[in-house]
DNA sequence: GCGTTTGCCTAAAGGTTTTAGGCAAATTAG
DNA sequence: CTAATTTGCCTAAAACCTTTAGGCAAACGC
């Protein structure tokens, strides 16, 4: 019996590309192996159970996500940070829909809390040095941004603002000046 | 064999009571079956298949949350309005956190075009005649309302937003002034 | 080369989905 | 009020996914 060489990494990773083309809750242990020419069983003993997968999955695509955003970021500020920032999220949907999808999977708080989200909440308050926002409005102001762009991408994924005019793109590009006017002029309470 | 009166329509809201309880992905025609103590291939009678059974509950859950927007839009304006409609959508979600996961579910077009989705946007049209904008930029700010009131829900209810100061609802409340000043001061492109 | 570890296997049990065909309860008609 | 028809829930069965247990052979460490 030939050794396919399966590690954990290679199934998350072929997990991620199955994700991506049949969606996140299509990605099952036995189309992976499937994917690998491998008996089912044969994958635990690399993965605990499903669950186990579908975590790995979504670390895997917060990590990339917040790979991308870093390199977004670096050498900007102000609005054009935002800006850069903002389309890595919407871009990465578009290109990964069942990794944006696995991103948003509900993690158990441990989990989390040493997953790559943390750099992503660090990032966004970063964009927000750009602005005049002090403690409690920029948490506030990170909660927003969070929720404009999860928001608009999920939106826009599921198909809400397809075949209507105005195009989305145009939609998300005034979204991101409105948001940016906003963070110049926060309301006081 | 005494007959138990299934029909779609109990079908359907059971399957939402069973959603709040246990989570929308775990709703399956099988348990559906349980509940009612009757055996599984009876319920293939009254739905086509599972995702028929899915899509039930998305409508139903669309047409409640319709109805309670509606209700509460029902003599207010402007700000007051804006804050009525966002609070529906954020009391259902936790009231109602499998439902309102259904109302998320992709619909196909067709069935999206005849669901009470469209009555959402209408109200949120309603809402924006409450400030000065017109189109395009209305329909700009209604993708960007929508955006924020289901991101800034769906994170929470995903406990985005728990264990960290400040509290959610304070947040939630600055999110609503600062869409409000935004809307009243809606930039030019 | 030899022993140990490790990787993929077979086997098997349990759960969900879906279709096909049957019997009895409910409904309709004479 | 009974007889015919419709309808509802049933049993049976196939297909697929998940997960555990135990086995054999390939890879590795000495």
């Amino acid at each position: 019996m030939a050794r396919v060489g399966l590690t954990a990494e290679r199934l998350t990773q072929a997990g991620a590309e199955l994700a991506d083309e049949v969606g996140f809750d299509q990605v099952t242990v036995s189309a992976l192996a499937r994917r690998f020419d491998v008996k089912v069983a044969s994958l635990y003993s690399h993965l605990k159970n499903s669950q186990d997968l579908r975590t790995r999955i979504a670390l895997l695509a917060l990590e990339e996500l917040a790979d991308r955003a870093a390199d977004a970021l670096a050498g900007r500020a102000g609005k054009d940070a935002l800006t850069a920032f903002a389309n890595v999220y919407r871009d990465y949907a578009r290109e990964h829909p069942g990794r944006y999808t696995a991103a948003r999977l509900r993690l158990d708080p441990e989990t989390a809390a040493a997953s790559a989200g943390v750099r992503h909440s660090q990032m966004t308050r970063a964009i927000l040095r750009g602005y005049d926002l002090t403690e409690p409005d920029q948490t506030h102001a990170v909660r927003l941004l969070g929720s404009v762009f999860h928001g608009y991408v999920s939106l826009e994924m599921a198909g809400g603002f397809s075949h209507s005019a105005p195009d989305s793109q145009e939609s998300w590009s005034r979204a991101l000046d409105a948001l940016d006017a906003l963070l110049r002029n926060w309301p006081a309470p």
